[in-house]
DNA sequence: TCCTAAGCGAGACGGTACGTCTTGTCTTCCA
DNA sequence: TGGAAGACAAGACGTACCGTCTCGCTTAGGA
């Protein structure tokens, strides 16, 4: 018993365990990638044992999957202070911000050292922020929201990546010119506008 | 001996134990995803010898790769009759018409169930493919040539991905329509310019 | 880990699994001999895992020396109870009847279907008994007593095999008589001699 | 056709290919022992292709098999040149002379990284001899003629294999001494005779 | 002298066993 | 007596050989 992957606070040792294996997790996964990483490895870093592991995940997708699940709880709870501005994409800073001291296990997450899974969690993070984040207007011209959403996510990856991975000098605040540049007015160029 | 992946016509046997290899690796991946698929499920299907898979293909990403180079080398080759015609992203609706007729194939590689190796190999296809085709226009605004490209691709990825999985009735023109709308306007709406 | 070949009492399953895995050995050995054994054999007939076969022994030759070493220590043990009488070569009766009875795996492991291992483990057993038995009377004449030894043991397993291979109908007591005949005089006819 | 293991005059460049895989398999046993030898070692070292082998020989076995066939050819035909002196086992002193000389390729096919199969040769070779030149007297007392040429080549084996291996410094004429004092007496002492 | 069948080298191939590695379950022991 | 430790069954991995086979090349021996 003594439920899987549901944080609920059922013990003092069973948290315990959860923070040594979730900390295990994000050390191993900058030293050789998601990939590599093996239970054993899990178990060995955390100093576990191997049932143990198993009564709290089911594997460590599981353990990966948790720890996004808890970030996007702590994410949410932080969020209420930003306050309605009439400015679109204004929490696109933030993420930049966030994703640029966080570079290390980005990219050992979405490498090809990383992880299919992962990126889905990253993309469900921050289709959510981005879902609440965009509710603006309702023009549509044919273009389902959902579609919006999945746009902007992806174009944040894409700078993300190409920023982390190509030009890891740059400052946030000009990936995120670009990324607003991109998103509200794509490559068409200017000379056809104003 | 004999190069690995190279694909050179180096045996009549060699090309058919390759080909049949290829075309296993697209039946299996539709039957069960990439990813569970094990090299063993391979020579069964292809009725080869697991000493002569290895003969070929340093593993099951090997001859992934290897099936997407020889993608690439053919549609290098049909691409010179394309035209110059001044009209941006005119490959793109070609895109999707192909796209749509592979499906399943598409969808096994890049769901839950695929490979970020096949999500690469597929990225890398598309940006070789914009890179040629993007060259109008000179360098803008300090967006760097890459991150047009990158952006170009991932976009398209987000229509074809979002089309073949939530909205598989969607006719091909339709998707088009949407993908350049987001790519050469982004979502700022068009009342703002004109 | 846990040491490989040393038969020390471990643990309970471990205990048991090695068991299996040693009588699994003598079923199969008689069923179709030592060398065509495979270590597939071995773990179906024990039904044991792969992994749990070699983190026992390192291959089927350990395991063959294992049953070996365990059948000495046993030897040893009871060897006691056989008091210093004076007579010559006593031990040899005892060794021909117990051979009639197990004459399946005695064939199987010294048959053109056998192992020279096998053949090594079976001489290293008899010499450690020869040797201890056959202290009587002062270096003779330039044979090194290691000669003696191995002449002993020699004899013994040319009657032995001439036996069981070619006349399986004797009685051990009428092997006996001529092993001992051989071993006491040689070929030479009595008739010098008295 | 063409038979496989025959050593009859077929084609001049057939004797060539055979001539080449005995010489080979010769330099090899000495050099990695018998066990140890694969085809490809043999084709290698003979510079002959994988198919001409087994056009020749059904494996590494049926080689060495067919060479023992050739040395008892050879044995044979330099045979009768021995006179039937009255002395028993006078062939014992020559066998002890030539293995001497190939110490070296002895125990490479005898010791533990060498093959039942050529032990069975050898002492098949050795029984040969020794039964056309054990034929005196008929005293018998219940031992049949087979069990002395066994006992015989087996004391011939024991001697042979201490002395190459424990104790190579002896002369040839000295274990011969120890041979013929085994078999003709055993190890009686000898104060009960005389 | 030319032609043709054979012997041959080279090595791809289907198979099988190996010893290693990882997974998820299940048993034992200890606190 | 409930959870940690780790032995275990299962099975995929990549490697090494095996014996079969299909190629061309060469190389006599008979026409």
């Amino acid at each position: 018993m003594s439920g899987k992957s549901e944080g609920g606070t059922i013990d003092r040792r069973a948290a315990r365990t959860r923070k040594a294996l979730h900390e295990g997790l994000l050390r191993l996964v900058t030293r050789k990638g998601y990939e590599a990483i093996t239970v054993q490895d899990l178990i060995e870093e955390a100093d576990v044992g191997r049932s143990t592991f198993y009564a709290h995940y089911t594997g460590k997708e599981d353990l990966l999957r948790s720890g996004f699940a808890m970030l996007r709880a702590e994410l949410s709870a932080t969020e209420a202070d930003g306050q309605a501005g009439d400015e679109p994409l204004r929490f696109s800073r933030a993420m930049f911000d966030h994703a640029g001291r966080y570079a290390d296990v980005f990219r050992a997450m979405t490498g090809s050292r990383g992880s299919l899974v992962a990126l889905e969690e990253i993309r469900r993070a921050l289709s959510e922020i981005v879902r609440r984040e965009l509710p603006k207007g309702g023009k549509d011209e044919g273009l389902p929201r959902e579609v919006y959403v999945q746009f902007t996510v992806g174009t944040l990856l894409t700078l993300l990546t190409w920023w982390l991975e190509k030009k890891p000098g740059l400052k946030p605040a000009q990936v995120d010119a670009m990324f607003r540049r991109l998103v509200l007015q794509g490559i068409g160029d200017g000379a056809e506008r104003r």
